[in-house]
DNA sequence: CTATATGCAAATCGTTTGCACCTTA
DNA sequence: TAAGGTGCAAACGATTTGCATATAG
Protein backbone atom coordinates (compact mmCIF):
# COMPACT_ATOMS: atom_id res chain seq x y z
CA UNK A 1 0.00 0.00 0.00
CA UNK A 2 1.46 3.34 -0.73
CA UNK A 3 -0.12 6.83 -0.85
CA UNK A 4 0.26 10.02 -2.94
CA UNK A 5 0.51 13.10 -0.48
CA UNK A 6 -1.93 15.71 -0.35
CA UNK A 7 -4.44 13.41 -1.94
CA UNK A 8 -7.01 10.55 -0.86
CA UNK A 9 -5.82 8.54 -3.84
CA UNK A 10 -4.81 5.05 -2.78
CA UNK A 11 -3.89 1.84 -4.69
CA UNK A 12 -2.34 -1.16 -4.35
CA UNK A 13 0.19 -3.47 -5.71
CA UNK A 14 -0.98 -7.77 -5.84
CA UNK A 15 0.66 -9.45 -3.19
CA UNK A 16 4.00 -10.67 -4.39
CA UNK A 17 7.31 -11.60 -2.69
CA UNK A 18 9.12 -9.19 0.06
CA UNK A 19 11.72 -6.92 -1.62
CA UNK A 20 13.96 -9.24 0.48
CA UNK A 21 12.49 -12.31 -0.76
CA UNK A 22 12.82 -10.48 -4.57
CA UNK A 23 16.42 -9.70 -3.72
CA UNK A 24 17.17 -13.11 -2.92
CA UNK A 25 15.46 -14.59 -5.82
CA UNK A 26 17.39 -11.97 -8.09
CA UNK A 27 20.61 -12.88 -6.64
CA UNK A 28 20.19 -16.57 -6.86
CA UNK A 29 19.19 -16.00 -10.54
CA UNK A 30 22.32 -14.46 -11.26
CA UNK A 31 24.35 -16.93 -9.39
CA UNK A 32 22.49 -19.85 -11.33
CA UNK A 33 23.60 -17.73 -14.72
CA UNK A 34 27.61 -18.17 -13.85
CA UNK A 35 28.03 -14.63 -12.53
CA UNK A 36 29.57 -13.76 -9.24
CA UNK A 37 28.02 -12.22 -6.19
CA UNK A 38 29.68 -8.87 -5.65
CA UNK A 39 29.08 -6.19 -2.75
CA UNK A 40 28.00 -4.12 -5.79
CA UNK A 41 25.57 -6.31 -7.64
CA UNK A 42 24.04 -7.14 -4.35
CA UNK A 43 23.57 -3.49 -3.27
CA UNK A 44 22.37 -2.81 -6.56
CA UNK A 45 19.63 -5.24 -6.27
CA UNK A 46 18.51 -4.49 -3.54
CA UNK A 47 17.82 -1.51 -4.40
CA UNK A 48 15.94 -2.97 -7.94
CA UNK A 49 14.16 -5.34 -5.76
CA UNK A 50 12.46 -2.32 -3.73
CA UNK A 51 12.26 -0.31 -6.81
CA UNK A 52 10.78 2.99 -5.26
CA UNK A 53 9.44 4.66 -7.65
CA UNK A 54 10.97 2.73 -10.54
CA UNK A 55 14.60 4.46 -10.51
CA UNK A 56 17.01 4.84 -13.38
CA UNK A 57 20.25 3.41 -13.18
CA UNK A 58 21.24 6.97 -12.27
CA UNK A 59 19.34 7.10 -9.59
CA UNK A 60 20.14 3.69 -8.28
CA UNK A 61 23.75 4.79 -8.40
CA UNK A 62 22.93 7.78 -6.45
CA UNK A 63 21.07 5.99 -4.18
CA UNK A 64 24.03 4.12 -3.31
CA UNK A 65 26.15 6.54 -3.10
CA UNK A 66 26.69 7.04 0.85
CA UNK A 67 27.24 3.18 1.42
CA UNK A 68 29.43 2.71 -1.89
CA UNK A 69 31.01 5.74 -2.48
CA UNK A 70 33.17 4.42 -5.22
CA UNK A 71 30.36 2.18 -7.50
CA UNK A 72 30.59 3.24 -10.84
CA UNK A 73 27.51 4.05 -12.89
CA UNK A 74 28.70 1.67 -15.67
CA UNK A 75 28.80 -1.46 -12.66
CA UNK A 76 24.73 0.05 -12.15
CA UNK A 77 23.95 -0.57 -16.35
CA UNK A 78 26.17 -3.89 -16.41
CA UNK A 79 24.20 -5.35 -13.76
CA UNK A 80 20.89 -3.99 -14.86
CA UNK A 81 21.70 -5.50 -18.63
CA UNK A 82 22.43 -8.89 -16.57
CA UNK A 83 19.09 -8.84 -14.66
CA UNK A 84 17.25 -7.96 -18.41
CA UNK A 85 18.71 -11.20 -19.85
CA UNK A 86 17.61 -13.16 -16.72
CA UNK A 87 14.48 -11.47 -17.60
CA UNK A 88 14.44 -10.53 -13.62
CA UNK A 89 13.86 -6.58 -14.19
CA UNK A 90 11.57 -4.74 -16.35
CA UNK A 91 12.54 -1.74 -18.40
CA UNK A 92 10.91 0.99 -19.66
CA UNK A 93 12.57 2.87 -22.37
CA UNK A 94 12.04 6.62 -23.20
CA UNK A 95 14.07 8.29 -25.64
CA UNK A 96 14.27 11.59 -23.98
CA UNK A 97 15.16 10.62 -20.60
CA UNK A 98 16.21 7.80 -18.80
CA UNK A 99 14.93 4.68 -18.94
CA UNK A 100 13.47 3.65 -15.59
CA UNK A 101 13.30 0.14 -13.76
CA UNK A 102 11.63 -2.23 -12.22
CA UNK A 103 12.78 -5.18 -10.53
CA UNK A 104 10.26 -5.94 -7.83
CA UNK A 105 8.04 -6.32 -11.00
CA UNK A 106 9.61 -7.86 -14.07
CA UNK A 107 6.64 -9.33 -15.88
CA UNK A 108 4.54 -6.26 -18.01
CA UNK A 109 2.15 -4.38 -16.30
CA UNK A 110 0.56 -0.75 -16.72
CA UNK A 111 2.32 2.06 -15.55
CA UNK A 112 0.95 5.84 -14.84
CA UNK A 113 3.34 8.48 -16.02
CA UNK A 114 2.98 11.76 -14.72
CA UNK A 115 4.30 13.98 -17.48
CA UNK A 116 5.19 16.93 -15.08
CA UNK A 117 7.58 15.29 -12.55
CA UNK A 118 8.26 11.60 -14.27
CA UNK A 119 6.96 9.88 -10.98
CA UNK A 120 5.72 6.23 -12.05
CA UNK A 121 3.41 4.40 -10.23
CA UNK A 122 2.17 0.54 -11.04
CA UNK A 123 -2.29 1.35 -10.97
CA UNK A 124 -4.09 -1.80 -10.14
CA UNK A 125 -5.80 -2.55 -13.54
CA UNK A 126 -6.25 -6.66 -14.23
CA UNK A 127 -6.82 -8.24 -17.13
CA UNK A 128 -4.95 -7.10 -19.60
CA UNK A 129 -2.96 -10.58 -20.75
CA UNK A 130 -6.43 -12.14 -22.22
CA UNK A 131 -5.81 -8.88 -24.72
CA UNK A 132 -2.40 -10.26 -25.46
CA UNK A 133 -3.99 -13.59 -26.00
CA UNK A 134 -6.25 -12.37 -28.32
CA UNK A 135 -4.32 -10.45 -30.54
CA UNK A 136 -1.98 -13.40 -30.90
CA UNK A 137 -5.25 -15.46 -32.08
CA UNK A 138 -6.49 -12.81 -34.41
CA UNK A 139 -3.00 -10.82 -36.08
CA UNK A 140 -0.61 -13.95 -36.51
CA UNK A 141 1.83 -12.37 -34.23
CA UNK A 142 3.73 -14.61 -31.58
CA UNK A 143 2.88 -11.72 -28.68
CA UNK A 144 5.42 -11.97 -25.68
CA UNK A 145 5.57 -8.95 -24.30
CA UNK A 146 3.30 -6.13 -23.37
CA UNK A 147 3.73 -2.02 -22.58
CA UNK A 148 1.03 -0.41 -21.47
CA UNK A 149 2.06 3.46 -20.10
CA UNK A 150 -0.54 6.22 -19.21
CA UNK A 151 0.30 9.38 -19.30
CA UNK A 152 -1.17 12.35 -17.46
CA UNK A 153 -0.19 14.70 -14.54
CA UNK A 154 -0.10 13.13 -10.93
CA UNK A 155 -2.30 14.91 -8.32
CA UNK A 156 0.91 16.93 -6.91
CA UNK A 157 1.77 18.10 -9.98
CA UNK A 158 -2.07 18.66 -10.68
CA UNK A 159 -2.64 20.69 -7.33
CA UNK A 160 0.91 22.76 -8.72
CA UNK A 161 -0.27 24.23 -12.20
CA UNK A 162 -3.99 25.55 -10.72
CA UNK B 1 -5.54 -3.06 -46.05
CA UNK B 2 -2.51 -4.32 -45.96
CA UNK B 3 -1.09 -7.74 -45.74
CA UNK B 4 2.54 -9.25 -45.03
CA UNK B 5 4.08 -11.78 -47.87
CA UNK B 6 3.91 -14.92 -46.80
CA UNK B 7 1.13 -15.16 -44.31
CA UNK B 8 -2.88 -14.97 -44.97
CA UNK B 9 -3.08 -12.30 -41.67
CA UNK B 10 -4.94 -9.31 -42.85
CA UNK B 11 -5.83 -6.27 -40.98
CA UNK B 12 -7.52 -3.36 -40.97
CA UNK B 13 -7.08 0.37 -40.34
CA UNK B 14 -10.58 1.94 -39.08
CA UNK B 15 -11.77 4.57 -41.56
CA UNK B 16 -9.79 7.63 -41.64
CA UNK B 17 -8.79 10.47 -43.77
CA UNK B 18 -7.16 9.93 -47.22
CA UNK B 19 -2.70 10.16 -47.07
CA UNK B 20 -3.99 13.39 -49.27
CA UNK B 21 -6.59 14.04 -46.79
CA UNK B 22 -4.12 14.06 -43.87
CA UNK B 23 -0.94 16.00 -45.37
CA UNK B 24 -3.51 18.76 -46.01
CA UNK B 25 -4.67 18.96 -42.46
CA UNK B 26 -1.03 18.64 -41.29
CA UNK B 27 -0.21 21.55 -44.04
CA UNK B 28 -2.86 23.58 -43.02
CA UNK B 29 -2.14 23.28 -38.97
CA UNK B 30 1.46 24.43 -39.77
CA UNK B 31 0.54 27.32 -41.39
CA UNK B 32 -2.53 28.22 -39.06
CA UNK B 33 0.64 28.24 -36.22
CA UNK B 34 2.83 30.61 -38.18
CA UNK B 35 5.16 28.26 -39.90
CA UNK B 36 5.89 28.32 -43.68
CA UNK B 37 5.07 25.54 -46.62
CA UNK B 38 8.39 25.04 -48.03
CA UNK B 39 8.96 22.38 -50.26
CA UNK B 40 10.77 20.14 -47.80
CA UNK B 41 8.39 20.29 -45.39
CA UNK B 42 5.41 19.09 -47.97
CA UNK B 43 7.59 16.15 -48.89
CA UNK B 44 8.04 15.42 -44.90
CA UNK B 45 4.33 15.90 -44.31
CA UNK B 46 3.74 13.90 -47.38
CA UNK B 47 5.87 10.38 -45.97
CA UNK B 48 4.46 10.96 -42.55
CA UNK B 49 0.73 11.12 -43.73
CA UNK B 50 1.10 7.43 -44.94
CA UNK B 51 3.25 6.28 -42.23
CA UNK B 52 3.87 3.12 -44.19
CA UNK B 53 5.62 1.19 -41.52
CA UNK B 54 5.76 3.69 -39.00
CA UNK B 55 9.08 5.39 -40.27
CA UNK B 56 11.88 6.79 -38.26
CA UNK B 57 13.19 9.83 -39.15
CA UNK B 58 15.99 8.45 -40.90
CA UNK B 59 13.36 6.49 -42.74
CA UNK B 60 11.91 9.58 -44.18
CA UNK B 61 15.05 10.89 -44.85
CA UNK B 62 15.86 8.27 -46.88
CA UNK B 63 12.63 7.80 -49.07
CA UNK B 64 13.26 11.21 -49.83
CA UNK B 65 16.65 11.58 -50.69
CA UNK B 66 15.74 11.00 -54.90
CA UNK B 67 13.20 13.86 -54.59
CA UNK B 68 15.41 16.04 -52.43
CA UNK B 69 18.84 14.69 -52.60
CA UNK B 70 19.75 18.05 -50.32
CA UNK B 71 17.26 18.06 -47.63
CA UNK B 72 19.56 16.99 -44.32
CA UNK B 73 17.95 14.75 -41.65
CA UNK B 74 18.29 17.67 -39.28
CA UNK B 75 15.12 19.46 -41.39
CA UNK B 76 13.44 15.93 -41.20
CA UNK B 77 13.57 16.46 -36.82
CA UNK B 78 12.81 19.95 -36.97
CA UNK B 79 9.73 19.23 -39.15
CA UNK B 80 8.73 16.37 -36.58
CA UNK B 81 9.25 18.53 -34.08
CA UNK B 82 6.85 20.93 -35.37
CA UNK B 83 4.63 18.14 -35.79
CA UNK B 84 4.88 16.91 -32.23
CA UNK B 85 3.81 20.57 -30.61
CA UNK B 86 0.65 20.59 -33.24
CA UNK B 87 -0.31 17.08 -32.46
CA UNK B 88 0.22 16.00 -35.41
CA UNK B 89 2.12 13.13 -35.31
CA UNK B 90 2.56 10.68 -33.06
CA UNK B 91 5.72 9.46 -31.71
CA UNK B 92 7.31 5.99 -30.39
CA UNK B 93 10.01 6.37 -28.46
CA UNK B 94 12.59 4.06 -28.07
CA UNK B 95 15.97 3.79 -26.39
CA UNK B 96 17.81 1.34 -28.34
CA UNK B 97 16.83 1.94 -31.73
CA UNK B 98 15.16 5.02 -33.85
CA UNK B 99 12.03 6.34 -32.58
CA UNK B 100 9.34 5.95 -35.17
CA UNK B 101 6.41 7.94 -36.39
CA UNK B 102 2.60 8.12 -37.41
CA UNK B 103 1.82 11.11 -38.74
CA UNK B 104 -2.20 9.60 -40.24
CA UNK B 105 -3.25 8.22 -37.29
CA UNK B 106 -1.50 11.04 -34.44
CA UNK B 107 -3.94 9.47 -31.74
CA UNK B 108 -2.95 7.08 -29.07
CA UNK B 109 -3.51 3.62 -30.71
CA UNK B 110 -2.13 0.21 -29.83
CA UNK B 111 1.23 -1.36 -31.83
CA UNK B 112 2.57 -4.82 -32.89
CA UNK B 113 6.08 -4.55 -32.54
CA UNK B 114 7.84 -7.35 -34.47
CA UNK B 115 11.05 -7.54 -31.98
CA UNK B 116 13.09 -9.10 -34.90
CA UNK B 117 12.72 -7.11 -37.81
CA UNK B 118 11.08 -3.67 -36.03
CA UNK B 119 8.05 -4.05 -38.20
CA UNK B 120 5.42 -1.85 -36.65
CA UNK B 121 1.45 -2.23 -37.56
CA UNK B 122 -1.43 -1.18 -36.37
CA UNK B 123 -3.87 -3.78 -35.07
CA UNK B 124 -7.90 -3.46 -34.99
CA UNK B 125 -8.23 -3.10 -31.27
CA UNK B 126 -11.39 -1.14 -29.99
CA UNK B 127 -12.29 -0.04 -26.45
CA UNK B 128 -9.23 1.53 -25.03
CA UNK B 129 -9.79 4.76 -24.17
CA UNK B 130 -12.42 3.90 -21.61
CA UNK B 131 -9.70 2.18 -19.67
CA UNK B 132 -7.84 5.46 -19.69
CA UNK B 133 -11.00 7.33 -18.20
CA UNK B 134 -11.62 4.51 -15.27
CA UNK B 135 -7.68 5.00 -14.84
CA UNK B 136 -8.81 8.71 -14.15
CA UNK B 137 -11.32 8.34 -12.09
CA UNK B 138 -9.88 5.56 -9.61
CA UNK B 139 -6.84 7.26 -9.37
CA UNK B 140 -6.46 10.92 -9.43
CA UNK B 141 -4.38 11.47 -12.27
CA UNK B 142 -5.59 13.18 -15.13
CA UNK B 143 -4.61 10.96 -17.83
CA UNK B 144 -4.32 12.53 -21.09
CA UNK B 145 -2.81 10.06 -22.92
CA UNK B 146 -1.69 6.38 -23.59
CA UNK B 147 0.54 4.05 -25.31
CA UNK B 148 0.05 0.44 -25.86
CA UNK B 149 2.71 -1.89 -27.29
CA UNK B 150 2.86 -5.44 -27.94
CA UNK B 151 5.79 -7.03 -28.99
CA UNK B 152 6.22 -10.43 -30.34
CA UNK B 153 7.15 -12.22 -33.79
CA UNK B 154 6.17 -10.96 -36.83
CA UNK B 155 4.53 -13.85 -39.07
CA UNK B 156 7.04 -13.14 -41.31
CA UNK B 157 9.92 -13.58 -38.83
CA UNK B 158 8.17 -16.22 -37.03
CA UNK B 159 8.69 -18.59 -40.34
CA UNK B 160 12.12 -17.94 -40.79
CA UNK B 161 13.32 -18.61 -37.25
CA UNK B 162 11.73 -22.32 -37.71
C1' DC C 1 12.11 42.90 -47.58
C1' DT C 2 12.17 40.44 -43.34
C1' DA C 3 11.09 36.68 -40.66
C1' DT C 4 11.79 32.16 -40.85
C1' DA C 5 13.80 27.70 -42.80
C1' DT C 6 17.62 25.08 -44.46
C1' DG C 7 21.94 22.50 -44.27
C1' DC C 8 26.06 21.77 -42.22
C1' DA C 9 28.82 20.64 -38.39
C1' DA C 10 29.45 20.63 -33.65
C1' DA C 11 27.37 19.65 -29.24
C1' DT C 12 24.45 16.73 -26.11
C1' DC C 13 23.47 12.99 -23.29
C1' DG C 14 22.11 8.41 -21.90
C1' DT C 15 24.23 4.23 -22.52
C1' DT C 16 27.96 0.99 -23.90
C1' DT C 17 32.63 -0.56 -24.39
C1' DG C 18 37.83 -1.41 -23.84
C1' DC C 19 41.07 -2.20 -20.78
C1' DA C 20 44.22 -2.44 -16.65
C1' DC C 21 43.59 -3.66 -12.11
C1' DC C 22 40.96 -6.13 -8.39
C1' DT C 23 37.87 -9.99 -6.30
C1' DT C 24 35.00 -13.89 -5.90
C1' DA C 25 34.57 -18.68 -5.68
C1' DT D 1 44.56 -18.76 -9.19
C1' DA D 2 41.62 -18.38 -12.89
C1' DA D 3 37.32 -16.57 -14.52
C1' DG D 4 34.92 -12.87 -14.09
C1' DG D 5 33.93 -8.01 -12.10
C1' DT D 6 35.05 -3.11 -11.25
C1' DG D 7 36.07 1.66 -12.34
C1' DC D 8 37.71 4.85 -15.38
C1' DA D 9 37.65 7.16 -19.62
C1' DA D 10 36.76 6.96 -24.27
C1' DA D 11 33.40 5.66 -27.81
C1' DC D 12 28.63 5.49 -29.57
C1' DG D 13 24.47 6.92 -31.78
C1' DA D 14 20.15 9.19 -31.96
C1' DT D 15 18.67 13.68 -31.52
C1' DT D 16 19.37 18.69 -30.91
C1' DT D 17 21.49 23.07 -31.58
C1' DG D 18 24.19 27.26 -33.43
C1' DC D 19 24.99 29.68 -37.20
C1' DA D 20 25.68 31.43 -41.96
C1' DT D 21 23.09 31.22 -46.09
C1' DA D 22 18.78 30.80 -48.66
C1' DT D 23 13.83 31.41 -49.37
C1' DA D 24 8.63 31.91 -48.44
C1' DG D 25 5.19 35.16 -47.95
Amino acid sequence: MQSYPNSSWKYTVPKLSSFEERQADMAARLKAAGHKLTPQRLAILKVLAASEGHPSAEQVHARLQPEHPSMSLATVYKTIALLKQAGEVLELQFSDRDNRYDGHRPDPHPHLICTACGAIVDPDLPGLDNLAEELSRRTGFAVSSHRLDFYGLCPVCRAKQS
